[in-house]
DNA sequence: GTTTGACTTGTTATCATGTAACATGAATAA
DNA sequence: TTATTCATGTTACATGATAACAAGTCAAAC
């Protein structure tokens, strides 16, 4: 994961370094939605600095470069569990257990896109995020 | 408008109190996103309360009631403007002019619920916001 | 008509999230 | 090697949001 990461960056002449490295690890490792201050905690106690931008920065870094997704509804970040692929996934949000899903959401993001077209709009970036029950709380809560 | 909303909230047994009509009233006259802050102030201008809690809680109290959506990309709100009729709107925000448009989002709704469906999620409120550039920007841009 | 209880508005205090501006250090290219 | 660009770190601040409490308002029940 993290090889195919530092090739895609090098393609676009940009360069995953340690602090870029270890935020991408974090996020992959805990593999759930982070806030930037709760990166920030872990960078600082790796020796990283520790005041926002740091962590901001890294964070912003690797939106930039499709490694990482902002989720607006929860004001945290994710890693991106399929770089390159489909890049408009649509995120659902649990809200009993916080399980995050990223799922790839071409036919949404066409429907957007189409019906923006239809008023002349032109999208560039589509934020489309989904909070209900994941299949698991949705069982436990109709037993 | 005003009139509308006070009969769709009797109808809820909720009432349009001073504070949250002039909230309403504020969102509308401007008719575009609004920060909780800007708002506030506005409110305490006018001899409201000058304490956060004082706009977020009539904000909030508004969204509660269809009567304004909250802007996940911008930490902003905005007044409904097609309030009761199809309640997943979508949202598109002009990167340049900060226009802010609202459209009947049905079928992108629906492609997202039945895509989130596929997985076993059910889906309760969803977000979609598209950043992109509205048709006056777009012509200015390629003249 | 007064009392009860739910709701509304206001406060203080604090927390969480995000960014601007600047100084220093590392990598790259001329 | 020197100029330039990019990265990292800092301080300081701006913005966004909520918890906890006190006081006022209003309608319904008695």
């Amino acid at each position: 994961m993290l090889d195919e990461a530092r090739d895609r960056l090098a393609a676009n002449g940009a360069r995953l370094t340690p602090v870029r490295q270890r935020t991408l690890e974090i996020l992959l490792e805990s593999h759930r939605a982070m806030g930037a201050y709760e990166v920030l905690d872990r960078l600082a106690a790796e020796g990283f600095g520790r005041q926002p931008p740091v962590a901001y920065r890294a964070l912003e870094f690797l939106v930039e470069h499709g490694l990482a997704h902002r989720l607006q509804r929860l004001n945290a970040f994710a890693a991106c569990l399929h770089p390159g692929h489909d890049h408009a996934p649509a995120f659902l949000i649990c809200r009993e257990c916080d399980m995050l899903a990223e799922l790839p959401a071409a036919p949404v993001r066409d429907a957007l896109t189409e019906l923006a077209a239809e008023s002349g709009f032109q999208v560039e970036r589509a934020t489309i995020e989904a909070l209900g029950l994941c299949p698991a709380c949705a069982g436990a809560a109709r037993p």
